[in-house]
This record gives C-alpha cells, structure tokens and sequence, in this order.
DNA sequence: ACGGTTAGTCGAAACGCTTCGACAGCCGAG
DNA sequence: CTCGGCTGTCGAAGCGTTTCGACTAACCGT
C-alpha cells in the first residue's frame, strides 16, 4: 500500500506538498500539481483514512443513527437514507448507519472521536440520544423534533400543512364524516411527536370545515388496524372516509373493511399519512396518500449538518418540509351525497355538534 | 479530552503500560493495573479511535454492505442487521452499514483501510463487489452465494429444506395442485440465487411426491403478484395451494384471489417462503410462512468474519440454515378431497397429467 | 531601489496510540 | 551457582497524515 512518502519521492517533491494537492489547504502550481497526481495514480495511492483521521482530528464520517426495530425499514426511511448517503457522498464524507440502541454503545462511539456529527433518525420528544452527544461534542442534525429544540438543528415533516391537505382532498371531495387513524394512545401519551402534531393538526384541519373530528387510536399492527376501524366504526357508524397515520395498521384497516363488506373507495375513502409510493402500491386499490418527502429530508439534514461541522454555520437550522398528496384509487367522491338527498340510512347518534 | 499520556502520569506508569492494561498485549501486575483503571475513570479516558487504527493497522469496525433499493429493509433483513450489530458488538467491534451500491465509492472504502473486514448482504450470482473487496485485501463473509463460491466464506438459507419443508406441509394437508409464485422470470434468467435454488429445490419436492411442478415468475410489486396469480389460475384451474417465494408479490396474490371470490384459506392456502412474522401477521388472515432465520444469520456471518480478521481461522466458512415453518391461518385441509366427492365446480380444464 | 505581499515549496513537529527491544528481578532446572 | 526463561515495566520508534513556521523568488506600488 503506497504512501505519501512513496508519492513525494516519485514526484520528487515532499510530502507536505503532496498534502496540500491533496487538501488544497495551500496553492500548488499546476506543473508540481500535475506530477504529483501523475505519481498517485502511478502507485494507486490511496490515503489512509486513519492517519488523516489522527491528523486532521476529523474523520469525514458522520454517522446516521437509526434505532431499528423489528418492524424494519420502510421505504420513507430508506429513501432517507439513501438522500442522506448521496449526500454525504458529495461533499467527500461517508456516511455510515449505525443501528446502536444501546446509549453506551453511542457514548463510546461519539467520545471515542470516530464520527464528525450525527443525524439522529426516529427522535423522541425526550430523547436520551441527544443529551449524550451534545456531552460528547458531537454535532447533531435531528429528524423530528424533540420537546424543547432551542439549540437544536432539526429537519423535520410539515404535519400541519400536510393533514391539512389531506383534510382538503377528502372534503372536496364531499366527505364531511372523516375519522383519523392515529398511533396507539400510548405513543400519544408519551408525546411521540407526529402522533401529537398530527392530532392537533386534524383537530384544527376539520373544525376549520366546521367538521366533528373523530379520532381513534390504533396499535401498530394489522390487529390493530382491525380493532380501531372497529371502533371508528361504533363512534361513527356513518363515517365515509378514514385518514390513516399509521403505516403498520393500514393493512388491518382495509383487511376489515372488507370483511364488512365495505368497499374502498366506494363505500369508504382512505388516505394514508406519510407513506411511500411503493407501501400504496401494495393495497388494492392502491392508496390515495401523502407521500414524505424522504431523499429530500435525508440530503437536507446532511447538507446542514455537514455545515455545522465545517465551521460554516453556527445557527440552528430548522426547517419543515410537507408531504406530497398523491391520489391513486382509494379515495372518490363521497356517496354519502347522494345518500343524504335520498335516503335515511345515516345513525347520527353519538355525534356531538359540528365546529365545536 | 483526556490522553493516555494524561492517565499514564495520573498513575504514575509509562505510557506503553497503559496500553497494555487496555490491549492485554503483555501481563501487568494487578496493582498497576487498578492504578492505570483509577485514573482512567477519573479521567473519563476514551482512547483515539483514529490513533489506535493507525498504530495498530486494524479499525475495530467491520462493514454490512446492503444496497438499499427503494424497497426499503423487510423484517427480515432488519433481524440479519440486528444480529450482526449484536455480535459485532459483543467482540467489541462497530459493526457500521453502508448503503453504497457504487463500486468506486466501495474500493476507496476498503483501500482507505477503513475496514477490518466485511460482510455482504444480498449478493449476486456475479457480484462485482466480491472481486472489489478481495482486490483490495478485505476480509468476506457472504450472505447469500455467487457462483463460484471457492475460497469464499457465506451464510445462506437452505433453499432446498425451507422449499421441502414448505411442500410436505402443504401436501400434508392434501394439497396436490400447489402452484410456486417465484420472483420474476428476469431474476431467475440472470441466475438470481434464491429464485433459481428455490425453483429447482421445488421441482425436486413436488416429483418426490408424484406431483407435477407449476411455476409461475411474478414482478415484484403487488401487481405482479396479481398477475401471476392470474397465470396461475390459467395454467392450473384447479390449484388449491400457492406458495410465494415474492414478500413484495403476495399483497397482489392475496389481493386478486379476494377480487375473484376465492377465499383464504378455505379455496386456496397460501405459504409464504423466507418471510418474516411482522410481514406475515399483516395479511388478514395472516399468513403461513417460512420464517427466515435471519438474526442468526447475522451473528454467525460476523462471527466467521472475526475468526477471519483475527487470523484465527483461514478455512472457508461454508453454512446453511433452513427457515422454520411457522403455521398461521392462510393454510387448511385441502377442501378439494371433499369437493372432488360430492361437487362439480371445479374447472379441470388446461391441467395436465399429475406425476409428470 | 525598497519594504511589503503573495505564490510556492520544504522540513519538522505534532496527532495518540501500539509494539518492539531492553532490562531488572526472580524462579526453578541443571 | 548459573543459565535460561518467565513476569512486569520502560523508553523509543514508528503508524501516515496535517499543519505550522520558515524560506525563496517574484511582483507590487512608490
């Protein structure tokens, strides 16, 4: 493995020059410029990452950090990811994913002065993660937020423009009867963020359209999709679209709509909240949704932190993107329409006054 | 940020010392050895990780190379990832996953020396990066099997038991008409391994059983699964069973035997093969599958890897796991026995002779 | 003609660790 | 006893970079 020292030496200049090529860190004329690069690619050279690392007290890694469940990763995340890496990838860092759970695990990677900053994934209002590499010194890019974010840098999704979009399709359509699908009541009582900021935003979203906003919690998973399209079911037996911020329970929704005999989207529109092209294809129909803006939220967040690791930016960078609405085959105009001019067949009982 | 020179003063010892009590390298006393800890924790000592990598030629990190399409990681994948993390870890060693999909970024990776050694996930029949990372000297465990696997170390499911398994429950049952749902017909052209293993491991089953082969390639996407479902019905009217080797496919297959009034399990069972429980328990009703053992993987495929880097072993490692069957309600006794008895409504057209 | 920049290069000192050779003391085998 | 071999410790030489200070030569305005 050649050397710098093997590179000076074909070039017959020294090694700090070589550097400087190398780094640009002070002007080299073309003709020394040109030999040396001539020289590197005569010996293949390649620099060490680690002794660059010792030198420069930089390691040009920056860690993506993701807790990872056995849920895996959905498209969103992926495409963060992959937004993240090309980014990283651009300005000649590398970006590696680390799966550490473990806080230990985390203290002894950032102290051990292996990363240059951090993106942290799947952020908790109160997370343990962040106070730990603030200690450490290591600078931090969030997506998501936690409770108090003075002095944080976070990328995070516009939950508010996006139910509200997603509020607007379903009422322009004609529905008037919207229940939300939310994460299970106990992630909303631990303050998980898009569940609460989502909760807010429906609330405001429908009775801004003098809407009732029925809400029904549901656990992540098919089971739960099951029981809280059940028990919307039971709060709003004439309910005629579903809004659905939850990517594992959709599946369990749907699977019980049929067996009611309720066909999307003829009896019942869906949309489903931050959730990815290829998630939307798999339903029959596929799902009307609103797709996160996952690449761009990972080239974002790198982007920003990579200038706070440069030096070249000392305020925080906050900035919220909104998803996209997609309208594939789960939503349609609301029978309900129809229905009211002619028939009788809604149950309005155990709805409270609209625009409360 | 505390040095070992710091703690070797504190303690009143040479530097080397220190680095002895911290590697094990040579024997130090026990009272020396309390004295250097003391001051290491009263110094909040965390050793360089760039200098240790420069002295002593070795990062202590290990690379899981994933090329993350816009799929994203199922379940499956997740728990290879976990299991490798945890073993990584336990050998005291950062496991960091690396989305690269760029074989130039690859090499500049592996001869920066970056890496002690890597494993890598999803490898091709011809894979570009084995020959990469070999060029460049890095230690290799595959997950997964190219071609040639001379000289090279791998995990991989056994194909062959997983498919085996499959079939004789299936047969079990009294399916006889079960029809193979593959990846796509592109895949298994470009020898794409668990395509091509599972479709020969599946004519050699059904003949064992005097049954006659019906294989179907399928996109991988839901409407590919729709699609081949279509196939299927074609080629044979009369299937009670379908066993998928496509997670991305089977929402498509399950979905398009709903659309033609055939329900699950009763009309036809479903097997799903190398899936995970989370994917499984989202089909409603949720699906019989082979669950693929894929946190074990991990560990083992890390595990080799180490004996690999630490010179302990120079031997190929060369292992198979099979996948668990793991019954759930997409599979029931062939209703077929019973039809063939008392009704007439199959449509035994297009069906060729059994035992072929 | 003269100090003051600036471009271009060099040598050497870090960076924080590992590891090698050396050495002192001590034990048991010959 | 004496020699070889342990145990425990030290000092110093790297590992392959970056970066700082210094130096030369050319160039500027005056």
């Amino acid at each position: 493995m050649a050397t710098m020292h093997d590179v000076a030496r074909l070039a017959r200049v020294s090694v700090s020059t070589v550097s400087y090529v190398l780094t640009g860190a002070r002007p080299i004329s073309q003709a020394t410029r040109d030999k040396v690069l001539a020289a590197m690619t005569e010996l293949g050279y390649q620099p060490n990452a680690m002794a660059r690392g010792l030198a420069s007290r930089r390691s040009r890694i920056i860690g993506l950090l993701m807790p990872m469940d056995e849920r895996g990763l959905g498209a969103t995340e992926t495409a963060f990811v992959t937004g993240a890496a090309a980014a990283a990838s651009a300005a000649g860092y590398h970006l590696v994913l680390s799966p550490v759970c473990d806080l230990d695990d985390l203290r002894r990677l950032a102290s051990q002065r292996m990363l240059d900053g951090a993106v942290l994934m799947e952020v908790q209002v109160e997370d343990a993660r962040v106070t730990a590499l603030q200690e450490a010194g290591v600078p931090l890019v969030l997506i998501g937020r936690t409770g108090d974010t003075t002095g944080l840098s976070y990328v995070d999704i516009d939950f508010d423009q996006t139910v509200r979009e997603a509020v607007d399709h379903l009422v322009g359509l004609g529905h008037r009867r919207i229940v939300y699908v939310n994460h299970s009541a106990a992630a909303i009582a631990t303050g998980y963020g898009p569940a609460v900021r989502t909760r807010d935003a429906f609330v405001t979203a429908m009775t801004g359209h003098g809407l009732e906003p029925v809400m029904i919690p549901a656990q992540d998973s098919a089971a739960g999709g099951r029981a809280a399209l059940a028990a919307a079911l039971t709060e709003a037996p004439d309910l005629s679209a579903v809004l659905v911020m939850n990517e594992n329970a959709i599946f369990g929704i749907l699977g019980e709509l049929t067996n009611r005999g309720l066909v999307v989207p003829h009896d019942v529109s869906v949309v489903s909240m931050v959730t990815s092209p290829q998630v939307a294809e798999l339903a029959n129909p596929a799902l009307t949704a609103m797709t996160s803006p996952g690449s761009a939220l990972g080239r974002i967040a790198v982007e920003a932190l990579l200038r706070q690791v440069e030096g070249a930016e000392s305020a925080d960078h906050q900035q919220l993107l909104p998803c996209a609405l997609e309208v594939r085959g789960s939503t349609s105009p609301a029978a309900r329409e129809a229905v009211v001019i002619g028939g009788d067949h809604i149950d309005q009982t155990g709805s409270g006054p609209p625009g409360m």
